[in-house]
DNA sequence: GCCGTTTTCGGCCCGACTGTTTTCAGTCG
């Protein structure tokens, strides 16, 4: 039996959402809920870990870690069974619905007899929803509007997409502000935008409104608007309470919570204003985040790591360790030149990495194979490399281009192209770029037959996956993470916004497991460049510091880790 | 269901906003 901690982690998340649509304590809801994220989150499989081992991870008990157990042993587990079996299975989704929560749902379906969505919508346009006690016209209508909004729902953001969104309203608002939430927090894809400004309500309101397709809500405090159907929620503060709204509205929910939990152990409640003394009823205001993490007894927190993984815990024993810095960032491991697919030429680059400050850029094209347009084969590489060569000698630039390639990962696991030309190279990645299908097996031992290859430096955009558009393929990643500790083969962190992969899960894993990361843009085109932010972002959000990272080292160092 | 530097039982984060309400329940983040 093969299962993943995604498996287990989506068993426990079903089971809390059932248990709520069965109007069970929220507390046992909660509880589920946690556990579920726990395992999503940890760095190792829960299939082959003890009683004793389950029990010690946070938010699971007794309870919870016999079902682990049982869902490692069986892929699912009796109490599951159970609540599907007593659950309509329309049910569940509609929670997903705007406006419409447990108790809804529960009374719906007991006192009406809705069992999905179908039935849901044709309630509310037969007025049915307005018979209900507590129930009235707006209801139903929010109700439509819901099940509308659901249908062309929208997806998750790119980081791209959601900056541009978030620059848009920021230079709206009139006044200082700020973003928070999983775009603060550097998430790989963002659900919506949430700002905290300093500017007055009174003036702000009225120029969300003019610039939102719908007002969701609007009061004293907040504003939540949609703008190209995405939600975006500001926040009024002011520049002296400014650190607890920035902490609360950055979160993550977990991190806030578990965040209120040791303000109360200090015998203190936290919100989103400051801190109150339960004996005193006094509340203490901060100005800055790091001000209350103080008044904690914590280290401050980066909002990359604010996710309730443990850093809370981390941050009371003592200093977190350091993150790498975009500073720290020398050179950008994966380029695409005009040679291949990319439209720059060699000149360029070296222009372009001299403007960001590098101290070299790795050349990789693509090698000539099915699929991708323009791959050079030995004899094109070769000429490249002397094109490269003459471009160091004569481009003026601060940045050494090197002479590298990325090579083909072929379906049976061989490189496209052979050794003595691979040797030749500055530094290699190889990728997957086809045959995205195969099964975990055979695709994990393709992996790692390219990690165990002597002139394979880094393997490129471990999981293939393109965010919204491609899944990730099958790997068993603990299996590749292990070869590549062993043959000391580094995993990319592709910057790409519409890639970002590795998982910071990944990340986490691969560096407690001391294999080094190579950030890379895989840039085609000059502005690309730039996207090397959103891999340090990642990069931090995987608990990364700069000496885990090969190219925050110097091209000395570089060179002679490849050798 | 989980958990313990007051606790092995009795708590469990906290506040904004809305609708259908004369005081609050439900939902959301």
């Amino acid at each position: 039996m093969d299962v993943t901690n995604r498996a287990v982690a989506e068993v426990l998340a079903e089971i809390s959402d059932l248990l709520e649509v069965h109007g069970e304590n929220p507390f046992k809801v909660r509880a589920y809920a946690r556990a579920a994220e726990t395992v999503r989150h940890l760095s190792r499989p829960v299939e082959g870990m003890g009683k004793d081992e389950l029990e010690a991870l946070p938010g699971i008990g007794k309870a919870i870690a016999g079902k682990v157990a049982e869902i490692v042993a069986t892929g699912t587990c009796q109490e599951l069974v159970h609540l599907r079996e007593a659950t309509p299975p329309g049910l569940p989704a509609l929670l997903d619905l705007q406006g419409v929560g447990p108790k809804t749902v529960r009374r719906l379906w007991k006192e009406l007899g809705v069992i999905g969505t179908d039935d849901l919508e044709a309630a509310a346009r037969t007025h049915q929803i307005r018979t209900l006690k507590g129930f009235g016209k707006k209801k139903e209508e929010e109700i439509l509007r819901a099940i509308g909004a659901a249908k062309n729902a929208s997806t998750r953001m790119r980081v791209t997409e959601a900056e541009r969104l978030a620059e848009m309203v920021l230079s709206a608002i009139p006044g200082k502000a700020w973003v928070a939430r999983s775009l603060r927090r550097g998430r790989s894809t963002i659900g919506d935008i949430d700002i905290v400004t300093l500017a007055p309500a009174a003036e702000t309101v009225p120029v969300l409104t003019g610039i939102a397709d719908e007002v969701i809500d609007a009061g004293e405090k907040k504003i939540s608007v949609k703008i190209d159907q995405k939600r975006v929620d500001v926040r009024f503060s002011t520049s002296r309470d400014l650190g607890a709204m920035l902490l609360y509205l950055t979160g993550s929910k977990a991190f806030n919570i578990r965040l209120r939990e040791v303000a109360r152990t200090l015998g203190m409640r936290l919100n989103e204003y400051g801190l109150t003394d339960q004996t005193t009823g006094e509340l203490m205001i901060f100005r800055t985040e790091d001000e209350i993490f103080t008044a904690l007894g914590m280290s401050p927190v980066p909002p990359e790591l604010r996710e309730d993984h443990g850093e809370v815990d981390l941050a009371l024993a003592g200093p977190l360790p350091s993150l790498v810095e975009a500073h720290e960032i020398r050179g950008d491991l994966h380029l695409h030149s005009e040679w291949s697919d990319g439209s720059m030429s060699l000149d360029k680059i070296a222009l372009a990495g001299g403007s960001m400050g590098y101290e070299y850029i790795l050349v990789s094209d693509h090698s000539a194979s099915l699929g991708i347009a323009h791959g050079l084969d030995a004899d094109r590489l070769a000429r490249q490399h002397q094109a490269i060569k003459e471009v160091n000698r004569t481009s003026g630039s601060e940045c050494t281009l090197l002479a590298g390639i990325e090579v083909d990962i072929l379906a049976d696991g061989r490189l496209a192209l052979p050794d003595r030309v691979l040797q030749d190279c500055d530094l290699v990645i190889a990728s997957v770029h086809s045959g995205f299908s195969q099964d975990k097996d055979v695709m994990t031992r393709r992996v790692i037959t390219a990690i165990e290859k002597e002139h394979v430096d880094i393997i490129g955009h471990p999981t293939g996956r393109i965010l919204g558009r491609r899944p990730p393929i099958a790997l068993d990643m603990e299996r590749v993470i292990d070869a590549a500790a062993e043959n000391g083969t580094a995993l990319e962190i592709n910057a790409s916004p519409s890639r970002l992969d590795l998982d910071d899960i990944y990340i986490k894993q691969a560096q407690e497991r001391d294999v080094k990361l190579a950030i890379g843009t895989d840039a085609h085109a000059p502005y690309e460049l730039t996207h090397i932010r959103h891999g340090v972002t990642l990069a931090r959000r995987g608990w990364c510091g700069a000496s885990a990272i090969v190219n925050t080292w110097s091209l000395v160092d570089l060179m002679e880790w490849c050798r």
